[in-house]
DNA sequence: ATGTCACATGTTATGTGA
């Protein structure tokens, strides 16, 4: 079972680009991030039409947006939002899907910037929320994976060697902690343990050559309790899909189970 | 400060979020 996590970054642009990559990599199970389109506009259709179901959350504005699809079943849906999160109903940054008896939480953590400031509060009282919430499905006994971008570089290792991001959110000792304190519940970085020492990147910046550059930050993650966790099997990025024309700025990261 | 890209507002650009 092939469980993937993709920032489309804007689902109306990037549609043809993502049932490109259905095809060539047959992920199970997509959690997406950033859709950018109201509710309504889910273009369902299309991914009916490429053999997956979905559940999924839009907004207005056009920010946001999560979802999760399913190849040859249908999610069934346990969440739409983190429990007690004071804007549940303005952000749509949390999904969450019984697939195949894998537990699926996909999720679109605050970016932070700038930092300080109001967004960075934001960010640490979203990521306190997740944790808390992470602690209850890390209890529950089934296989369970929480996917989607995290929006923080776990470690040094985890970006190319710069100063330009020493004061950006997603570096901040703050958001690191925030993570670490997700590791100390117990759950695995399914890249990590697979892949200890690798340079692996899931985000480049369009901005400054970035992706010709190999300039990248790793922030999608895809965290596995132990039940998942005996039945991991492979790990890796998509990093190709990167480089295509009118790519998005995130790479698919995604893991096999057993 | 800058670079790039998508979207909102509602120009014939400018601001915000990432």
């Amino acid at each position: 079972m092939k469980i993937a996590t993709f920032n489309i970054n804007s689902i109306r642009n990037r549609l043809p680009r993502l049932l490109e990559w259905l095809e060539e990599s047959r992920p199970d199970v997509v959690c997406l991030q950033e859709l950018r389109i109201f509710h309504e506009e889910f273009p369902l259709d299309a991914i009916r039409a490429a053999g997956y179901s979905a559940i999924w959350r839009g907004q207005k504005p056009r920010y946001n947006g999560v979802a999760i699809l399913a190849r040859g079943a249908e999610p069934i849906e346990s969440r739409r939002a983190l429990p007690g999160d004071p804007l549940k109903d303005v952000e749509a940054r949390y999904i969450e899907a019984a697939v195949d008896g894998v537990l699926i939480g996909g999720l679109y953590a605050p970016n932070g910037n700038p930092q300080p400031g109001p967004k960075f509060e934001r960010k640490l009282a979203w990521l306190e929320l997740f944790i808390a919430h992470a602690a209850e499905l890390y209890a529950s006994g089934v296989p369970v994976v929480l996917a989607g971008d995290y929006n923080i570089v776990p470690t040094e290792r985890d970006i190319y060697p710069t100063t330009s991001y020493d004061k950006d959110a997603l570096v901040q000792p703050q958001s690191r902690a925030m993570y670490q304190r997700l590791l100390d519940q117990g759950w695995k970085d399914a890249i990590r343990t697979l892949h200890p020492d690798a340079t692996i990147y899931t985000f480049w910046d369009y901005m400054r050559q970035r992706w010709p550059r190999n300039a990248g930050l790793r922030i999608d993650h895809l965290l596995l309790n132990p039940q998942a966790t005996k039945k991991l099997k492979e790990a890796g990025v998509d990093k190709a899909v990167r480089g295509k024309e009118g790519a998005s700025d995130h790479a698919p990261a995604w893991v096999v189970l057993r």
